[in-house]
DNA sequence: GCCAACGTTGGC
DNA sequence: GCCAACGTTGGC
C-alpha cells in the first residue's frame, strides 16, 4: 500500500499530545546548536538549520502537507497550516506518512525539534511556517481503520508498522518561502557548496518528511546513509 | 534477489 | 490534467 504521502494529521488523537507525557517535561527550547541560525528567518538560506545528522540527528525537519482539498478514498486530505493553527491545542497528529523513509525521520524527531511546514500540491508551494514536535513517535492508529484512507491491513497491532508524532504550530513564516524560490538557491549552492545543495526537496523529491542540515554541516547524503537503517 | 508492472508524488 | 521520477509489489 504504497502512500508515501505526507500527511494532514487529526487532532491529536484521543490519547492528545500530553496525556501521558512525563509531566515534568519543559525542556528549555533548546535552540539549534548554537549556530545562529535564526530559524525561521526568511532568508533561505537559513531554513536549514540545526545540529549534525549524526546520532541526535538534524534538530529541523521539513514536513509536507497539502493545504488544498483533495479528496482520497473519500477524505479531504488537506491540511494547512491555518488548519493545524485552527485545532484544539493548535495541536495535530501527523498520520498518514505510509513510506519507510518518511517514517523513520518521524521516529527520530525529539520533543521540541522543530520542523518547517511545507505546502505542497498546490498554487504556490512553498514553506509557510514553522511547527514543533510535542510528542514523540507513537503508533499511527490511521493503520488499524479500516475504513481510513491510510488503512494498512498488513500492519499488526502487536507490530505496527507506521508511526506518528503531534506537533504544534509555533508561528507563520515571516514571509512565504517558495518553492521557487528554494530552487533557485538550491541551483546556486550546488555551485558554491552551500548548505542547501544537498536539500531533500529537490535530492528526494518525494520524501514527505525530512531533515533539514546545518550550513555548513554535512551534506544530507549523510544523514540519509544514517537514517537507513531499517524498514 | 531481479525486474517489470504498477501506483503515487507533486511540480508544472 | 499531464507526466517524470521513483517507491512498492509480486512473479519468477
Amino acid at each position: 500500500m504504497p502512500n508515501p504521502r505526507k500527511r494532514r494529521a487529526g487532532t491529536a488523537g484521543a490519547a492528545g499530545p500530553d496525556s501521558k507525557r512525563p509531566a515534568g517535561k519543559h525542556t528549555k527550547t533548546r535552540k539549534p546548536t548554537g549556530t545562529s541560525t535564526r530559524v525561521g528567518d526568511s532568508s533561505p538560506e537559513k531554513t536549514s538549520a540545526s545540529k549534525n545528522c549524526g546520532n541526535n540527528q538534524s534538530s529541523y525537519w521539513l514536513m509536507k502537507s497539502e493545504p488544498q482539498s483533495r479528496i482520497e478514498k473519500g477524505v479531504d486530505v488537506k491540511f494547512s497550516i491555518e488548519d493545524l493553527k485552527a485545532e484544539p491545542k493548535q495541536t495535530a497528529c501527523w498520520d498518514g506518512v505510509r513510506n519507510y523513509q518518511a517514517r523513520n525521520f518521524l521516529r527520530a524527531m525529539k520533543l521540541e525539534q522543530k520542523a518547517f511546514f511545507y505546502h505542497s500540491n498546490c498554487k504556490e508551494p512553498g514553506i509557510a511556517g514553522l511547527v514543533k514536535i510535542v510528542k514523540e513517535a507513537y503508533p499511527d492508529h490511521t493503520q488499524f481503520e479500516k475504513n481510513n484512507p491510510y488503512y494498512d491491513p498488513s500492519s499488526k497491532e502487536d507490530n505496527p508498522k507506521w508511526s506518528m508524532v503531534d506537533v504544534q504550530f509555533v508561528r507563520l513564516m515571516k514571509r512565504y518561502i517558495t518553492l521557487t524560490e528554494l530552487k533557485a538557491n538550491h541551483q546556486a549552492h550546488k555551485a558554491t557548496g552551500g548548505p542547501l545543495k544537498n536539500m531533500a526537496l529537490f535530492t528526494h523529491p518525494r520524501l514527505s518528511v525530512q531533515p533539514l542540515t546545518p550550513g555548513k554541516s554535512r551534506p544530507y547524503s549523510l544523514c540519509y546513509s544514517h537514517a537507513r537503517m531499517t524498514p
